[in-house]
DNA sequence: ACGGCTATTGCAACATTGTTGCGTTTTGCA
DNA sequence: TGCAAAACGCAACAATGTTGCAATAGCCGT
């Protein structure tokens, strides 16, 4: 793990993921990669992909845990999850809306560390149908 | 489902749910109401209270799904799923800070249903020790 | 270009979580 | 009390995620 290696299957998943314009989950990824690797492969890429600070993690309304690509973490800063997720309830994919940053305040007794904002509803392409 | 029954069950699953000061997942309820009715019935019950409006599903930071009661719907009211819930990555409970409400808001194609914000890091009492 | 270290992979097996169908039991109401 | 429907138990299945281990393949230094 000290020396992260750039392999054919990494480069796939990686490539999905820069492709498409939504978080894709574990299971969209292994069919976009079509036995490229094995299933367990896809998930232990993913976890190396979110521990280099490469992707990160999104959960989704119900529970689905959804994958992105870092946008505001090319310089290589660690990860800021202080911005907001849509999730379309009709389409199931999720947007980050990275220009919304969320500010709270809480009493002193609890540390924040991350915020996960989660919007759910119907995107713009799902309401003209 | 037009006209629910109160079942041992239930009241049982939804005794935990009640005595506890943060969200319990299902195999938690599980362990809880100790062989008091199989592992089917648990969920079964869980979706049953959620659609009566009884008590309210809130996903964790990991993805992994929690309940808890609704505490400002025992008036009836459909429940508003606009508040704030913090979740503790030492303890891993989730607890609802019902008083913070959340406003947003995004371009009008953007059809907002619910809102649901996580806030992860340390709770009070992790914070002690 | 080569060799070796080790990160990465594939496979098999397992664990957890959630769902479905169906026959049986129980609840609430008439 | 009796009955219709809600709720249940059980078994089987499906999806998702994890672990161990032997085999493979990147990457670095020479």
């Amino acid at each position: 793990m000290s020396n992260p290696r750039n392999t054919k299957a990494k480069q796939a998943v990686l490539n999905e993921i820069n492709q498409s314009s939504f978080a894709l989950s574990q299971p969209e990824i292994f069919d976009r990669v079509q036995g490229m690797c094995d299933r367990v492969t896809v998930y232990r890429i993913l976890d190396r992909l979110v521990t280099e600070n490469i992707i990160h993690k999104i959960v989704n309304v119900d529970g689905t845990i959804n994958y992105a690509r870092c946008i505001r973490c090319n310089d290589g800063h660690e990860h800021a999850h202080d911005h907001l997720h849509f999730s379309c309830i009709r389409c199931k994919k999720i947007e980050c809306l990275e220009e919304h940053l969320i500010h709270v305040k809480l009493p002193d007794a609890y540390q924040i560390k991350e915020l996960f904002l989660t919007i759910s509803g119907i995107c713009p392409s799902c309401s003209l149908s």
